[in-house]
DNA sequence: CTGATAAATGCGGTTATTTGCAGTTATTTA
DNA sequence: TAAATAACTGCAAATAACCGCATTTATCAG
C-alpha cells in the first residue's frame, strides 16, 4: 500500500467516523503504530486533521455538538458492520442490498481485503468505490429514486446470472414465523432473487426490527444462513433464531 | 510495445485501479523500472495522474483540497451546462457520459422537464436522482473507481440496444482534423457506442480543450451535431467547427 | 537503401525515502 | 503515585528515485 494511498485512507476514516486510533489503524492496515502515527502527523500539519494522543479527531468533530439518539443508532449499526465485515474472505463475490447498515459494512471492511462486491445499491456502490482493492460491479435498470437501487426485470435477469458466495441483505423486518418481509414489492423480488443466487445469505439488522413485519413476504427464516444484529449471539431475543439453525453474530 | 501504447495502457490501470506500482507494472510490460518511472514522470507533468514513491495515483484520490482553479473552471462549466439543459425537451430519451461538464448540465435541468436520462457515470446519476420529474436508468457493469464510470461489454451492449434522442459527451480533448479523442481505452469505446445510438450527438468541452489531442480517437468530426463550450458562438476559435457544419452553442 | 540524427531504453553507482525496531521519555488513568 | 499506554529519538535495512552514460531503436532526408 503506498503512503500516499494510506493517507487517504486515513483521511477518509477520520471524515466518516470523526476519530480514529492509531492502534487500530495500524492493526487494520497491517503496518507499525509508528508509521500512522507519522501519518497522522503529516495529516495533521497540513492540517486535515487534528491529532490527539491515541489517535485523531476530524476537523468538523470540534464545533458540531452531536445529536444523542442519531449517533447511537448509527453506533448499533457500525457494530453490525464490523461482524458483518469480518465473514468476507480474500477472492470472495460478495452481492448486497442497500440500506444504511449495509453502508456501515462497506466502511468497516479492511483496506487489505481483496474482494468482488455487486450491488445495485447507488451509496452502497459509492462506499465501495472508496476501497481500495475491491472491485466492483453495478448492476443496471431503472434508478428507484427513494430506495436509491436500481429494480426492475433487468436487474432481476443480471442477478440471476450470478452465482456469488455471500450475499448481505439490509432488512426491515424479521419474524421467527413469517421470515424475513418488505414494504416494497419491486425490492422484494430484487431480494429474493439475490437469496437464490448466492451460496449464503446474510442478513443484517439492529434489534429493534426483530419480530416485526410488514406487507410482502421475502424468504422464511429456514433460507439466512447467517443473523447480524448489535446484540451479543446469546441475548434471549435471539434465542429463537439459533434454534431455528441460525448462525446468529 | 510502444511507448505510447505503454502509457495508455498505464493510464487505463490509473483509471481502473485508481493507483499502480511501478514495480508491477515493470514485471507486465517487461520494461525496467527505469523507464516506467520516466512514464510516470511524463504522465504526471501532463497532469493525467501523480506520481507518488513507488507508483503513481490517479487524479480523483486527492483532488479533495484543490479549488484555486476549479472554481473558475466550474463557472465555465456552469455554462456550459445551462446552454445544454436548454436542448432538453419533455419526453426526450437523453444518454450521458459523465465527467464534471454533464454534472452542471444535471444541476441546470429545469425542475418541470419530464425526460428519460441514461447513464452510467455514477456522479451524474446521483444528480439525476435529485430530480423531481426525470425518469433514471443506470448502465450497469464494472465500476471504473477513476472515471466513477460503469465500463465493459454489459454496459457496451446495453447502450447498443438503446435508441436515445439526444447524447451529451464530456469530452477532454476535440480537433478539427482529429475529432475527438480519450485517454482511456474502455470509455472511448462506450462513448462511440453512445454516438451511434442517438439520434443528435452534443459535445460539451470547456475551450481549453479544443485544439488538443489524446492518444484514442472517439469520432470524426461530422458524427457531432452540436458543440457547447463557455465562450459566445462567434469566438474566433470556433469558426472552423462551425465551417465543419456543426452548430455551436 | 543508407547513413545521420534524435529519441528511447537499460544499467551501474549514488542518493533519498520509507519503514520498523529498540530504548527512552511523556502522558493518561486508576 | 504507579502502571499502562502512547509518543519521541536515533538507527539500520529495504526499497525507490536519480544521474550519467552506453546501447539500441526509430525517423527521415537524400
Amino acid at each position: 500500500m503506498l503512503k500516499k494511498e494510506r493517507q487517504a485512507y486515513i483521511l477518509h476514516q477520520v471524515n466518516l467516523h470523526n476519530k480514529v486510533l492509531s492502534s487500530l489503524l495500524s492493526h487494520e492496515i497491517r503496518v507499525s503504530e509508528d508509521t500512522i502515527r507519522r501519518d497522522l502527523q503529516e495529516l495533521s500539519e497540513e492540517g486535515k486533521l487534528i491529532k490527539v494522543h491515541g489517535g485523531a479527531l476530524s476537523h468538523s468533530f470540534n464545533d458540531v455538538s452531536y445529536s444523542g439518539l442519531s449517533v447511537y443508532s448509527q453506533d448499533q449499526k457500525r457494530i453490525i458492520g464490523e461482524k458483518a465485515a469480518a465473514l468476507i474472505q480474500n477472492g470472495m463475490f460478495v452481492l448486497t442490498s442497500g440500506g444504511t447498515t449495509i453502508i456501515e459494512m462497506a466502511r468497516a471492511l479492511p483496506p487489505s481485503l481483496r474482494a468482488t462486491f455487486i450491488s445495485g445499491s447507488i451509496p452502497a456502490i459509492l462506499e465501495y468505490m472508496q476501497h481500495p482493492n475491491i472491485e466492483v460491479i453495478m448492476i443496471g435498470d431503472r434508478v428507484s429514486k427513494n430506495a436509491k437501487i436500481t429494480i426492475g426485470a433487468e436487474a432481476i435477469a443480471k442477478i440471476r446470472n450470478i452465482n456469488a458466495d455471500l450475499c448481505f441483505l439490509g432488512i426491515n423486518a424479521i419474524d421467527i414465523k413469517r421470515g424475513t418481509t418488505e414494504n416494497d414489492w419491486e425490492i422484494a423480488q430484487l431480494k429474493k432473487i439475490m437469496i437464490d443466487s448466492s451460496k449464503k445469505v446474510v442478513c443484517c439488522t439492529i434489534s429493534e426490527k426483530i419480530n416485526t413485519l410488514q406487507p410482502i413476504h421475502i424468504c422464511n427464516i429456514a433460507d439466512i444462513d447467517i443473523l447480524i444484529t448489535e446484540l451479543p449471539p446469546d441475548a434471549p431475543v435471539l434465542k429463537p433464531y439459533i434454534d431455528a439453525g441460525i448462525q446468529v453474530l
